[in-house]
RNA sequence: GGGCCGUUAGCUCAAUCGGUAGAGCACCUGACUCUUAAUCAGUAGGUUCCGCGUUCGAUUCGCGGACGGCCCA
């Protein structure tokens, strides 16, 4: 309140003769009968039952008792249209001063836009035949001291629109849209779990080993245990321990925090979901997220595919014959490429295959093509690394590639075929990583060793390498049934299926400079 | 971390070669009882992101900084 324009100036002054003249500013007692949206639907139904022209009311033969912001007026002097809006949309009222009085317009013309407004009234239909709430009367419900942004251009400079997101989702359809389809997404996910028994839960957000992934995390203090904690950067090892406890089918649904820069694929905090599933492998995993993006792609958009930036992403898959199954259900679709990632090195890559062996070989190529890898880098890592620059980018259509060396996959289980290789996926959509699940380890003996392993990469200056878990360790000794699982970064998701360009526009409030 | 671009009225944007900073919408006053980016007349609104420098004179040129956007690492 201390900044002091003409513009505020003059809407205190105006508040400030309201007040005088009795009008509450800020009433708790009006009560909505419908939504705007409900409005909609009855003059839909009147249209077609009781012909153009005729006075509508609500269910019970009253007038509708409607809320909303006050987002536009046109005055004639005595009387005036508005246009104002509530979470089910925009409709248009007509305040004239014979039905409202004297009294009741007098307060009318002292109202802002932007305001909060309450009305009374039945609908009809203007000389234009467009169904309009007819005001018997008028209250002020919330004052606005601000101005909104301007009508017709509204609000666009991004710094703006994420430090007040609440102005650009006030004035940007579009922006609402895509948090409407982001909760969307995340409701159909949670029921799509629920429907195959997997139980939801929550595990540790403050951890005192971070652990589950690779990545710098965030410390804090707790002070009355007088001890470090780390915010998490996955829920991975507590889940498994729930695995262990017999919760055999587990979600989770949350935050995670990683201490990295921002750009426009990543914001320090994320969502994702991360399940585990009993009894099952990595293959099944694959099967279950054909089917999941499928029923969410489906409910949200309506169709099993969707156009990300220029790009149709086909969601379908392939069936035996390697043919586009035309019209699949969510469940009963075709199957997504799946492809090890040294074939996709090979025949996506473009590297020789006669080298894919041959480690000093490939860092002369890596080196040819200007992608830095340290040349002390193991086997697993230097593929891993060719990968993320000469392949991840061309996978625009769903691609699941396989055969994750155990380098690089300290907590998947080994491929029994090839013991360098692990029992694990990450699923790519236009270029980049979405999903990533493995067989998990379950052999406490395997998971301590592929612990010191990392430990011994940490020490030899990776800050990134995972930090031994011996309580991680000791809880698989009590026995982990055979056990896959997953994690899909939620935003990733929502800026795919709402072909957003940036996480940003998929994040309410995403992380930014202190001004 | 590096490169490029941006920051001007509440909002969206102009401003020629370095010469008193403008428009539309919004606001305010007035007119108008079917408009819908309403219309008409009038008024008012500025730390040109911040600092330093060059210059008679800087929104404009130079240097440094802040914040943001895009790309790269």
């Amino acid at each position: 309140m201390e900044e002091s324009s003409t513009l505020l100036k003059a809407r205190k002054d105006k508040m400030n003769e309201l007040k005088e003249s009795g009008v509450n500013l800020y009433p708790n007692d009006f009560k909505v009968s419908n939504t705007i949206g409900e409005l909609h639907q009855f003059t839909q139904i009147s249209s077609e039952t009781l012909g153009e022209k005729e006075i509508i009311l609500g269910e019970h033969g009253t007038p509708f008792s409607v809320a909303g912001r006050m987002m536009a007026v046109n005055n004639f002097g005595k009387s005036s249209f508005i246009r104002f809006k509530d979470r089910t949309g925009q409709i248009q009222a007509y305040v004239q001063k014979n039905f409202v009085g004297a009294d009741g317009y007098a307060v009318f013309k002292k109202l802002d836009i932007g305001d909060f407004i309450g009305i009374e009234g039945p609908l009809f239909q203007t000389k234009t035949g467009e169904w309009t709430l007819l005001a018997k009367n008028l209250r002020l419900l919330s004052k606005s001291v601000r101005p909104l942004p301007e009508k017709y251009h509204g609000i666009k400079d991004p710094e703006k629109r994420y430090r007040q997101r609440y102005l650009d989702l006030i004035m940007n359809e579009q922006a609402r849209d895509i948090f409407i389809k982001r909760s969307k997404i995340v409701s159909t996910m949670r029921k799509f779990f629920e429907e195959r028994d997997f139980m939801e839960v929550e595990t540790p957000m403050m951890q005192p080993l971070p652990g589950g992934a690779e990545a710098t995390p965030f410390k804090t203090w707790h002070n009355a245990l007088g001890m470090e904690l780390f915010l998490r950067i996955a829920p991975e090892l507590y889940l498994k321990r729930l695995v262990v406890g017999g919760f055999e089918k587990v979600f989770e649904i949350n935050r995670n925090f990683r201490n990295e820069g921002v750009s426009t694929r990543h914001n320090p905090e994320f969502t994702m979901v991360e399940f585990y599933q009993a009894y099952s492998t990595y293959e099944d995993l694959m099967d279950m997220t054909e089917e999941m993006f499928r029923t969410i792609a489906m409910e949200v958009n309506g169709t099993f595919q969707v156009e990300y930036q220029g790009e149709v992403i086909d969601f379908r898959g392939i069936d035996n014959q390697g043919n586009i199954v035309k019209e699949p259900d969510a469940q009963n679709g075709g199957k997504w490429r799946r492809i090890s990632m040294i074939e996709s090195l090979t025949t996506i890559g473009g590297i020789d295959s006669a080298i894919i062996g041959d480690s000093e070989k490939l860092l002369e190529v890596a080196d040819q093509k200007g992608i830095k890898i340290t040349k002390k880098e193991r086997y697993g890592k230097i593929l891993t690394k060719l990968f993320d620059a000469l392949v991840e980018p061309k996978l625009i259509q769903p691609t699941f590639i396989t055969g994750y060396p155990v380098e690089v996959s300290p907590l998947s289980r080994k491929s029994d075929t090839n013991p360098e290789l692990t029992d694990r996926f990450e699923l790519f959509i236009a270029g980049r990583e979405i999903a990533n699940g493995f067989s998990e380890i379950n052999d406490p003996a395997d998971q301590y060793e592929r612990f010191l392993q990392q430990v011994s990469q940490r020490t030899e200056g990776d800050t990134e390498a995972h930090i031994m878990d011996s309580d991680y360790v000791e809880a698989l000794e009590y026995g982990m049934p055979p056990t896959a699982g997953e994690g899909i970064g939620i935003d990733r998701l929502v800026m795919l299926l709402t072909d957003s360009p940036s996480i940003r526009e998929v994040i309410l409030f995403p992380h930014m400079k202190n001004v």
